[in-house]
DNA sequence: GTCTATATAGGGATAGAC
DNA sequence: GTCTATCCCTATATAGAC
């Protein structure tokens, strides 16, 4: 791997194991074996470093985010829809952890970062009513954008949530399914009684 | 005011404004007019200060969860209860804001909103069951035990929610009751068909 | 591309006079 | 209780040699 491209991968790491604010040019450089200057030599500045690990975030979760190929009909599209979703965030979590804080900080990355939450509430609102009219889901209007909002804000917060409230040493992988169903239990009280028996048995496969 | 409190007061207005990482100790004493010194003659660290907030803080919002006194069976109980607890949290929103690296950097303030945390998912459990008991809601008792868990998750990150997704000069009166209109139109689909008119008729009058 | 050395700046915190 | 002066440390970032 090229020097330019361990630097992004390195910060990555470093940035979600230690919180953004945590993490000094120098220690990157540090864990690097190289020296801050030739971190310098690669990317101007710091910002400029997270920007660019925020553009490689940005492609794969809009990637995630128009999946149209697949049809969200079955609750196992559904669950495996959110793994994704949930993926991409517990990649970049960093993003997430202080996201208020860089949204404050770098104008662009809080106007690219706001238009994607529009995005997932739209796609979340398409996937919603797409079941409503498969009949997979009974709720009126109101109800549908209501869920959709929820959906959103619930996969923004939840890392965030789940670390205020576990301990630290919790399983990272138990916090993202615990998120799916979350999420899923949510839509749960609108589902047919078929679809809610298949959310229980993927439940207990998974949790 | 005594200089001590007038400490406190300033910093949790200027933490609210900027961020808390973005306050010095210096500019806390600049808005006051006394030295950097005189400040560090009553608290012997930021953290300190930071700490002594939180304590109000902690105070306020165990006194809103535990009213007992007032019977959570009618919508409007409902409305004054959730505008209760967000007016607190927008008071110190600072502490929203910035949760987890505040709770990574001191432990002790971890501890305590944890524990304020899990008495605002039990509150409100109690008040989701006791609205069932009144069969002012209809739901099994898996349902209610999500919307609890939401409600909790809810009015802990709307505000981080509604910073991220809208402009900074939205109206901060506003943010709030959208945010208390969000929280009931979780509940909205399991009230009965009146209860339901009721909340429309609270949504209209404060939006 | 990479290194060493260093500039620059700012924040937290203390000492000692008044 | 309050001030001035200052220390210490760390972080971002640059200059110039190799």
């Amino acid at each position: 791997m090229k020097t330019k491209e361990k630097i992004i991968h390195t910060a990555l790491r470093l940035f979600n194991e230690e919180g953004e604010p945590n993490v000094t040019t120098n220690h990157i450089a540090d864990e690097m074996d190289i020296s801050p200057g030739n971190l310098y030599y690669h990317y101007r500045s710091k910002d400029d470093i997270i920007w660019q690990i925020f553009l490689n975030y940005e492609k794969k979760i809009k990637h995630v985010l128009s999946q149209q190929n697949v049809n969200y009909t079955s609750m196992e599209d559904m669950w495996l829809y959110l793994h994704m979703v949930f993926e991409v965030i517990a990649e970049y979590r960093f993003l997430y952890r202080n996201l208020i804080q860089l949204m404050n900080r770098m104008d662009f990355l809080k106007r690219h970062f706001r238009h994607i939450l529009a995005l997932k509430s739209q796609t979340a609102l398409n996937i919603m009513q797409h079941l409503a009219q498969q009949g997979a889901i009974k709720a009126d209007e109101q109800t549908i954008a209501s869920l959709a909002d929820q959906i959103a804000l619930t996969t923004t917060f939840w890392l965030n949530y789940s670390i205020a409230i576990y301990d630290d040493n919790f399983d990272e992988e138990k916090k993202l399914s615990h998120g799916i169903f979350h999420v899923m239990r949510m839509v749960a009280p609108f589902l047919t009684e078929r679809d809610k028996e298949v959310l229980d048995d993927l439940s207990t496969q998974y949790l």
